[in-house]
This record gives structure tokens, sequence and C-alpha cells, in this order.
DNA sequence: GCAAGCGGATAGTGGCGCTATCCGCTATCT
DNA sequence: AGATAGCGGATAGCGCCACTATCCGCTTGC
């Protein structure tokens, strides 16, 4: 397969697909002579999980570089990709200290503690998570944190589900991958999956003609 | 309270709040000359939520001008606002009319029946919701449609957690901003939270040094 | 009376995800 | 054998976005 043809497979525009392959995210072809290449399949199965990662899923490109570098590893440990995957998934940066970001980062220890769940309160979701309820706290919500195990109680639920998910694929599929895919699309799939039900929600409580509306707003 | 007084209580630079007011976020201050103007606790707290949104909810700066004109409209029905919040929140911007999505979207239009919802498959959300799953579909993951279910039961307990933290703040505060509040940090929290619950879950399965590795992974 | 700060306007910056162009070479068609 | 389309690789540029820097003439407060 030549690069047109990949590119045409795959909706990936040539200088995209060039662009890719200097960024780290996909494998150059296999070069048969000084200026021509070939790809296979795996090369169209990368290119359409970058896009799913990058249209879907939100990552920056450097992002997807690391995630894939992970994956890439012969020695993968499944939890440490995972891991890898989810710091990506993440906005903290920098150290909080201010007084609502301790207060939170208190919070999220007190949750971590109750739940029982194994992971440590510096762990960059743990961070992530006191940066919104700090967030919370300064625009006057601190009260937010009363759902929290609401909250975690629907987390446990969809992370059980997720797990269930992988292990069924474990001998059908790339393990690895299948845990990229589930963590990264997963929450886009919860995401919109949860504007849904506030949607729903919001037309028992505010009234019925919410479904009207949206077929108002796509006529538009 | 003059602009320098207002940057520094809130960390935001003076530069920054001028490019705010000029892109509609924020209303001026009240001018007391040609070229002198005050500022009051209400552009404070403007500005708290506006970085709030841009911080931790990820919105964009015109995301957040149509969301807070929704807020600051008079005539303000609830379940407008949140319907304009959480259309903001989407990506789906163009149709999509491949055999994933129509597929996709079939499934989404079966789950919303399922499940009684009263939401319609051309709102927004459910195009999101459609394109995650054509997405999944393309990468090889089809079968991802199987945990739909246990999705929507979490989608459904987190929206009925916000629905009841909204109801307890009507008496106390601004009913539309918390709503808005809610839906937009609510998704952070959740995000970080599924994170969270993932590691965990990880831990439990492929070993039980992450929170080592977590406490490594800071000290870099 | 004078430096510091102000509101307002305009232009510039840095990061990101591409996109356009050019080069010399090769595969393929006739 | 010659023409032409396409190739890999390199470099430069674009469009968007969230700021940021600079300048102007004008107050304010010491």
């Amino acid at each position: 397969m030549r690069i047109s043809e990949l590119s045409r497979s795959t909706g990936v525009p040539v200088p995209t697909i060039k662009y890719y392959v200097r960024e780290g995210l996909l494998p150059p072809g296999e070069l048969t002579s000084r200026n021509q290449a070939i790809y296979d399949e795996t090369h169209e199965r990368r290119l359409r999980l970058i896009r799913a990662l990058l249209d879907v899923g939100g990552l920056k490109v450097a992002a997807i570089a690391e995630v894939l570098r992970a994956v890439d590893d012969p020695a993968r440990p499944v939890h440490k990709v995972l891991g890898a995957v989810a710091d990506q998934l993440g906005t903290a940066r920098s150290e909080d200290d201010d007084a609502e970001s301790l207060a939170a980062g208190a919070a999220v220890a007190e949750l971590i503690a109750r739940r029982g769940w194994s992971a440590h309160a510096s762990d960059p979701a743990a961070r992530d998570l006191a940066r919104a309820l700090a967030a919370m706290e300064r625009v006057g919500h601190g009260a937010f944190r009363e759902l929290l195990d609401d909250y975690a109680e629907a987390a446990e639920l969809v992370a059980r589900a997720d797990l269930g998910y992988v292990d069924r694929r474990v001998a059908v599929d790339d393990l690895v991958e299948s845990v990229v895919i589930g963590t990264v699309l997963g929450a886009a799939v919860f995401h919109a999956m949860r504007r849904l039900a506030h949607v729903d929600a919001s037309a028992r409580l505010f009234g019925q003609d919410t479904a009207a509306d949206a077929e108002r707003k796509v006529a538009d």
C-alpha cells in the first residue's frame, strides 16, 4: 500500500500522515528504495486509533505520542500503560498550594480512604480531582463535596464495567490497546451520556419541550 | 475597586481582564470619568467563574461568552441555559453519515428509548455519543456497546445527584449559575474520579505497586 | 505639579495541528 | 525510451486561540 492509498482508506490527508510520522505517532513505511515506501494494515489501524484519540478523545498530538510509546513498549506492564494514559488525560501541571487546594486535597485523601481505593493522593488523577474541587470552592460551591460519594459510586460502576470489558477482550485482541481505547474513548462516551442524562433530568424538572427544542436547534 | 485590585484579588493579570471584557465575558467596570472605572464583587465573582470554566472546565473563551450570555439573560428558562451549556461542552460539529455513524446513531436512539429518556437522538449530546461510539467501531471496539447500559446507569446516578444538589441550592444562591457550575465543573470532577477508580481497579488487577509508582512519579 | 495608574485601542507572541511548496528520485504507462 | 504522476523528505507558512505588550491621552492622589 502506498501513502496515497493509506490516505484514501483512512480519510487522513497525505501531508497530515507525513506530519504524524514526523511527530512519532505513526511508524514510517518500509522503504523499498530511496524514496518509495510501503504501508500495511497496521499503519491503517494505527492511523484510525490516532484520529480517534485526537478527535474524540481530545488528546494532544504530543500526548498521543507518549501514550503510543508506552503501548509499543515491548515490555509493557499493563498498569504502567494505563498510568501513562491516565496522566495524559489530565490537566494539572503546577503545584497548587492555596487554601482551597489544600482543603480539597484533604477531602480527596479522605474520599480515597473512605472508599478503600488503592490510589494515593499524589496520583495525577487525585490532583486533578482536588483541582476541580478547589475551583468549586472558589466559585462558592464548596457544598458540591456532598456529592462526592454519589460520584464515586458511579465511577466505580463505570470502572467495573470497563474492567470487565477489558477482561473479556484479553484473548480476542491486543489487551493494551483495549485499555487505552476503553480509557480514552470511554471518557468521551460517558461525558456525552452524562449530558444526555442531564437533558432528560432537566426535561422532567423544567418542562417537556426539550425534545422539540432539540429538533428546532438542529434545523438552524 | 480599581482594575489593579481586581487583578490582585483574583490572580488574573490586568491585560487579561481587559481581554475578557473585550470578548464579552466580563461586563466593563462602571465609568466614573472618561478613563476611570470601578469594579465590585460581582466582577470578582464573575472572573473566578470564568477562570474555573476555562481552566478546569476546559471551555473555550467563545463558548464561555455564549454560556454567560444565556446566564445573564433576564428571562432565563433554566432548561434553556442547561441546553446552551451542554452544547458548548460538546465536540460534534459536522454531519457524519458514514456507515459507522449511522449504526451508532441507531444504537443511541435505541438506548434513549430503552431508558425512557426525554431526549431526542438529534440532541447534540446524543450526536456526540454517537460520534464516540462510531470511533469505537472504527478502531475495532464495536463490542464496547455492551457497556452502554452500565454507563447509562452510572450517568443517571450522577444526574440524579446533580439535580438534588441544584434543588438544594435553589433558595441559597443563584440557581442558573449553580446549574452551569454543576454541569461544567461536575464533568471535570467525574472525569478525575473515573481515572482514580481506574487506578484502583488496575492496582487490584495488575499489581499492588501503583501507589508507590505514583509517589515516584511525583518525585520526578 | 508630577509620577503612577487608568481605560481603550492595536499589534504582536507562542503553541498547536496541520498545510503548501519544493526537491530530486522512481514507478508506471505508452 | 520518454513522459508523467506520484513518492519520501525537508522547510516554511497558515489559521486559530488565549493571551501579552505597547502606546495614547487622561485622571488621581500624593
